[in-house]
DNA sequence: AGACGTACCTGACCGC
DNA sequence: TGCGGTCAGGTACGTC
């Protein structure tokens, strides 16, 4: 997309999680695409009107690239969005579940777009570091869990990767954030950032419907220490537990509770 | 203020 | 084969 410019879009529907901005489909038609980029789990399309497409794919969001107008199929259910692109280029919202979502914004006011403002540091950058992390986790009585899960805290990880992390570190879920130690929780940047960046390597986790952006499946769930293995054996080294299933505010935490403090 | 529960949806899967 | 129940990778918001 970057570089060309958008002939066209077709709505399909008012809206995802929330309702489209108005005439979204308007102020996206006839604009050159200037830049992709990322910001947390929000993918920003900067135009050149000086607006910023904000996309989230929520749960079971996917943006599907159809090349050229040689071979182009019609749309499929719950493409919800279609942008049409002046290189015959189409790329369609899919989204079945609808908790993906769409909003413009004044590219120079994005810091202040309401589903921005407040995001934590990316976990993989310079600003999350030990002090950051114990500094927001002092005096907090959530469980570490749902205090990795705040993405006021950091953004970014996701359920499987909180999971994980807290393995690796040895720290329950169901720990008290202001209960840890500053070392314990020093250990938990370095773990955060290992479980991230092995996830990107191999592609991320398809449970169902995550796809790499070239359509294949990642691999990272046949590495899962303990995301989805309830009752199966505890993979550190000579620990006798099996991973156990709680949940905590709705979410299902997987881990180990003889090797997880 | 902070913590928790609920709501938003479809589809896959399971047991009956 | 079909039905009802349950669960899912996220996040804003209401309520206590």
């Amino acid at each position: 997309m970057t570089g060309y410019v958008i002939d066209k879009v077709v709505v399909r529907r008012d809206g995802l999680r929330w309702q489209f901005p108005d005439n979204m489909a308007d102020r996206l038609a006839g604009q050159q695409v200037l830049r992709l980029r990322r910001q947390s789990k929000y993918l920003l399309v900067d135009l050149g009107s000086g607006e910023t497409l904000i996309i989230h794919l929520g749960m079971s969001g996917r943006m599907t690239i159809h090349r050229s107008s040689a071979d182009m199929p019609d749309p499929v259910k719950h493409d919800h969005v279609s942008i049409y692109m002046n290189n015959e280029a189409r790329i369609d919202f899919n989204d079945a579940r609808r908790f993906g979502s769409m909003d413009l914004c004044v590219t120079d006011c994005l810091d202040d777009h309401r589903l921005l403002a407040g995001l934590g540091p990316e976990p993989l950058g310079n600003a999350f570091d030990e002090d950051y992390l114990s500094s927001r986790l002092k005096g907090r009585k959530m469980p570490i869990k749902s205090a990795l899960l705040d993405q006021k805290i950091v953004a970014g990880l996701g359920n499987i990767y909180v999971c994980e992390a807290l393995w690796r570190a040895g720290i329950s879920p169901l720990r008290i954030s202001e209960s840890l130690s500053k070392k314990r929780v020093a250990s938990l940047v370095p773990v955060i950032r290992a479980v991230l960046n092995e996830a990107i390597e191999s592609g991320g986790s398809s449970l169902k419907d995550f796809r790499k952006t070239d359509g294949e499946l990642g691999y990272f769930q046949h590495k899962f220490s303990v995301y989805d293995r309830e009752n199966q054996p505890c993979r550190t080294p000579d620990c006798k537990g099996k991973i156990a299933r709680v949940v905590q505010s709705g979410r299902s935490s997987f881990y180990c509770a003889r090797c997880q403090r």
